[in-house]
DNA sequence: AAATCGTGGCT
DNA sequence: TAGCCAAGATT
């Protein structure tokens, strides 16, 4: 073994992220003091692949709307597809109010605090409801998305890309984590916003990153990514965009609408009716028994 | 387990 | 401009 002084404990790569948050974090409403663990699982949800500018003030009018989740459960859910606007991928929303449904009838209206039984609700995968447990409950859990991955990628394995998740990543965070719980539990959204301010996907600001001297890929020279380009998905054409046009007609009328007025979005009768297909069988849209199509009630 | 599911800002 | 990218989950 090499004569290499060992860093000091307080010095930790998970250290140095937890002090560099302190000064350099975003003031986000979600991370304020006395935010309970509905707030934090609205906005987690809302997070979902959609930025943090857009999901503001639909988290504010959300939050003022349903305060709790019996608030959310106990609406028109056409009235939540509604007011997810245009936050994109719909589906959330109406996940969103079957997990608040759950909470509300089988846990007596108090969001789960166990990473097990939060993972058990619609639309909660692992990340979210690490996020529930470490963000709402203040529990020492790793947390892991892409920026957290990225992060882990190039500061810990020296590759200038994520890899797909893997089963490996938790222990990969939990090693980084400072010993220390509450630090600990502060290192969990630090290295999400190392990742969204500073370790971002397309340009690095590695001028300004607390752990670079430290950092494997840049100790490696900042090599290239090697791997398989992660190809983006197309949008124009897709299903995707016929039923966000289709949704976008019903969320602006609160009178169902005749066949007529959705076919002129899209031009393709095929795709079109594939999307609107799928649009019911999701449960985003209902037909009404005079064969008008609405948000559902 | 790869494909699917919106939307809009940024470069 | 057209692609890249954003706090994932589900099937």
């Amino acid at each position: 073994m090499s004569t290499a002084p060992a860093p000091l404990p307080g010095d930790s790569p998970g250290d140095v992220v937890v002090d560099w948050y302190a000064s350099a974090a975003r003031d986000l409403p979600w991370r304020q003091p006395g935010v309970d663990a509905w707030a934090v699982l609205v906005s987690e949800v809302m997070l979902q692949q959609t930025p943090v500018a857009r999901v503001e003030p639909a988290w504010r009018a959300w939050l003022a709307r349903w305060p709790s989740p019996a608030d959310l459960a106990a609406a028109p859910t056409g009235e939540v597809i509604r007011a997810w606007g245009k936050l994109g991928y719909p589906r959330r929303a109406m996940r969103l109010q079957a997990a608040a449904a759950a909470i509300a009838t089988d846990h007596g209206n108090v969001v789960p605090s166990d990473v097990a039984t939060l993972e058990s609700l619609p639309g909660i995968g692992t990340y979210t409801a690490r996020a529930v447990a470490c963000f709402g409950y203040g529990q020492r859990q790793p947390v892991v998305d892409t920026n957290v991955r990225r992060v882990v990628a190039r500061l810990v394995h020296g590759r200038a890309e994520a890899l797909p998740a893997r089963a490996t990543d938790l222990a990969d965070v939990e090693a980084l984590a400072p010993a220390d719980h509450d630090r600990a539990v502060r290192f969990s959204v630090a290295v999400m916003e190392l990742g969204a301010l500073v370790c971002v996907a397309r340009t690095p600001r590695c001028g300004s990153c607390p752990v670079r001297t430290v950092c494997a890929w840049r100790l490696a020279g900042s090599p290239a990514h090697d791997g398989p380009p992660r190809r983006v998905q197309r949008f124009a054409g897709t299903d995707r965009q016929v039923r966000g046009r289709l949704l976008d007609v019903l969320r602006g009328t609160t009178e169902p609408v005749e066949a007529a007025q959705l076919d002129a979005v899209w031009s393709d009768p095929v795709q079109r009716s594939r999307c609107l297909d799928s649009l019911l069988s999701d449960g985003l849209v209902v037909q009404t028994d005079d064969d008008r199509f609405a948000l559902p009630s």
